[in-house]
DNA sequence: TACATTACTAACCCATCAGTCATTAACAGC
DNA sequence: GCTGTTAATGACTGATGGGTTAGTAATGTA
């Protein structure tokens, strides 16, 4: 043990910490949680390697390039997601309107009350300037996101719980009010001097109330044409 | 005239015109579209003085600064929308499903398929960088539409067209459809790669399909506690 | 203890861009 | 025309911030 750090407080860290396998994935929690407070282009690279503890130079020798570290922000929050997800719902048991019921919910546990709903608000913020972005959380989010929905309403279709859907618009009704929640969380719910604040709980209870009167097998007299 | 129009062709525009009432006008005009095309952040100034041919210089002759042209931007285009609406809604006749169905639709038309759609987008992705403006938004826009909403939601349930509603929630399940496709469209939907294109058109109709049916005064099991 | 390796840093570079200002040219009144 | 006023310009500035690199200190090895 050296003289120095006996004179100074005992917990005191080293000024230079060598621990390259813990860099990147603090650089990542970093970028996330500042990515998500001001949006990407208003956070400097040197606020997030400040929050990491380390200096800016040794972000850019985990990261190419701060597009690349956002890239890599999305990727690491977002694609461990969906495996156990699909696994969930193979098996489950119950009607199709309670799985309906449970996957709005779940998503809204898992997904819009965590930083990962900062993300999908990011993505569509800023997927005109980052084309490539876009089409990566395309294929990566959404794309097996709505073939989650669609499975649901398939199986409620045939098994004779729903009416007949046009799924592929029907996925949208499930899809869209989601969405929304998780975007307004993110711009007009954080906004303070919005008076009328959205309550997700409340909000998907009533979508989900909505959705199962509108779709399930009933007799109804018809829209017009 | 003077010996140069006659040398150089007939059309072409003196240098410098002095227009001071027109300015203002084509500079919002190029800045909402360029917003809307390429974000705030991501615009320059010196595009948005191109575009409207004038030099960067002129613009700050008549905006203070880059975020007060933004505010302009928005002041500008979204103001005059409601009067009109409000008046043509006191006057409807018909049902309330066919009132429901009008708004919705009349809602594309007018706002989601014009700029003003870009606006909204601008407005949530840009809210947390830009909390006035947000608040502006939210008084100017949002609590006029969720009133005029629920005015039609209202109308519905006090004539036993619609069952009875939580018109506090009952109004985001009309709003949140018509938000998602505003931000999709204008987000993963400029977007080339997405394969999937959400179609406004079928959308709104799936939607407004849903909705009366999940609304309307029938006779139908309720949704378990 | 000497040396090699490398994770890390701090100072630097430079492109970008919001905002300014001295100068210029368009127009009005005489 | 002449002259005063002002709309308009474009070269300039200053600050910001992404990215680089020469150098430093931690660690391993013998």
């Amino acid at each position: 043990m050296s003289i120095e750090s006996l004179l100074i407080s005992p917990e005191s860290p080293p000024k230079r910490e060598r621990r390259k396998e813990a860099r990147p994935g603090e650089l990542l929690d970093a970028a996330l949680a500042l990515f998500v407070d001001k949006g990407f282009a208003a956070t400097r690279v040197e606020e997030v390697a400040a929050r990491a503890g380390v200096s800016k130079g040794t972000l850019f020798l985990y990261f190419q390039s701060k597009e690349d570290l956002f890239k890599a922000v999305i990727r690491e929050n977002i694609a461990s997601l969906f495996p156990t997800w699909n696994e969930e719902f193979n098996s489950f048991q119950g009607s199709s309107a309670d799985m309906l019921r449970y996957a709005m919910q779940t998503w809204w546990e898992r997904m819009g009350n965590t930083s990962a709903s900062g993300i999908a608000k990011l993505v569509m913020s800023e997927a005109q300037n980052f084309p490539d972005i876009a089409a990566y959380y395309q294929s990566e989010v959404i794309r097996p996101g709505n073939a989650l929905i669609r499975q649901i309403l398939a199986r409620g279709v045939h098994r004779g719980e729903f009416r007949p859907l046009d799924l592929d618009q029907a996925v949208y009704t499930v899809v869209a009010p989601m969405i929304f929640l998780m975007m307004w969380k993110h711009s007009m719910g954080a906004c303070a001097a919005s008076a009328e604040i959205v309550d997700p709980e409340r909000f998907i209870h009533m979508q989900v109330d909505v959705l199962l009167h509108g779709m399930t097998a009933s007799t109804h007299t018809p829209t017009p044409p």
